[in-house]
DNA sequence: ATGCTACCCTGGCAGC
DNA sequence: TGCTGCCAGGGTAGCA
């Protein structure tokens, strides 16, 4: 499911293709999962205009368009199943394909999505220091990649919720979902379930996330259901998972079994040895 | 303010 | 072989 790699990655593909391109077209199915709606808003203003610009916030993609009428901004979010690729004129569009934006080359952005838990945003650029359009609720999170180590403890250090679910909030920071976050938890020695961290205990926190997502993102993302990157290749984070996914096979630090519980509604992979409240 | 649950949705799989 | 039912989870609405 796409998390910070798996979107980072998609970025860094499309980028080299899109910008500069010339939209042509956006043709939108029935069931695209727009915001604002089909009614309210005209993504037909878009044509015409040139890509200035892919970019990634959290979990969220944003392509930015220049038009004579102004700047736009496209914020995509995968979902669980989203995939967003760059094919050649007339490539097949497979089924739950929801939207094709078409390039002055020929070439077309899909936007498939079989569970239909992504979302299609538009909304005009905002200017100065705002990165992205704030109606679109890109959420206010901190970048793991970029947040520092006091502004990292400070954001999580009066918490009561259970550690995992805080570091899920995408309020709070803004990336992590429940693969790099059952392995950010296991490098870090930390039991999901701990609250009140102390400050060393974050900072240790703070560099295994950075080390998980660095490498994620030199693998090119987890494709555990449906993520590939631009291209339609998958990546093979998957095969350095520790403990996501893993119940019931040894840790591989101490060979004791890998643990399944239900934190957040979501499951919450650990080893009960390793990883200390 | 904060945290919890239900819901959305489909494909894949276990079980009969 | 084919059917049924369950499960996965990011984000958000609604509730306590």
């Amino acid at each position: 499911m796409p998390e910070l790699p798996e979107v980072e990655t998609v970025a860094r593909g499309l980028r080299a293709g899109m910008i500069g391109q010339r939209l042509q077209t956006v043709e939108l199915g029935p069931l695209a999962m727009l915001r604002p709606s089909r009614e309210a808003a005209d993504w037909t203003r878009l044509e015409g205009g040139t890509v200035t610009g892919v970019d990634r916030g959290g979990k969220y993609l944003v392509v930015s368009v220049r038009t004579l009428a102004g700047d736009w901004q496209i914020m995509m979010h995968l979902g669980m199943t989203g995939q967003l690729t760059l094919r050649s004129a007339g490539a097949v569009r497979p089924t739950h394909t929801h939207a094709v934006f078409v390039f002055g080359d020929g070439r077309e952005l899909h936007f498939r999505d079989p569970r239909r838990f992504g979302r299609l945003a538009l909304a005009p650029a905002p200017g100065g220091e705002q990165a992205f359009a704030p109606a679109l609720g890109v959420p206010a999170g901190a970048e793991p990649l970029t947040v520092d180590a006091a502004a990292f403890v400070a954001i999580f250090h009066d918490r009561q919720a259970p550690i995992k679910n805080a570091l899920m909030n995408q309020k709070l920071l803004r990336g992590l979902g429940n693969i790099y976050a059952d392995e950010s938890l296991f490098r870090a020695g930390i039991d999901p379930r701990a609250r009140a961290l102390s400050a060393p205990r974050l900072r240790k926190l703070r560099r295994a996330i950075r080390a998980v997502l660095r490498e994620a993102i030199a693998a090119g993302g987890s494709s555990i259901s449906d993520y590939v990157a631009s291209d339609g290749q998958p990546g093979w984070f998957h095969l350095r998972h520790r403990v996501y996914g893993k119940t019931g096979e040894p840790c591989q630090r101490c060979r004791r079994a890998i643990r399944r519980i239900v934190l957040a509604g979501r499951s919450a992979h650990f080893c009960p040895h390793c990883q200390r409240r």
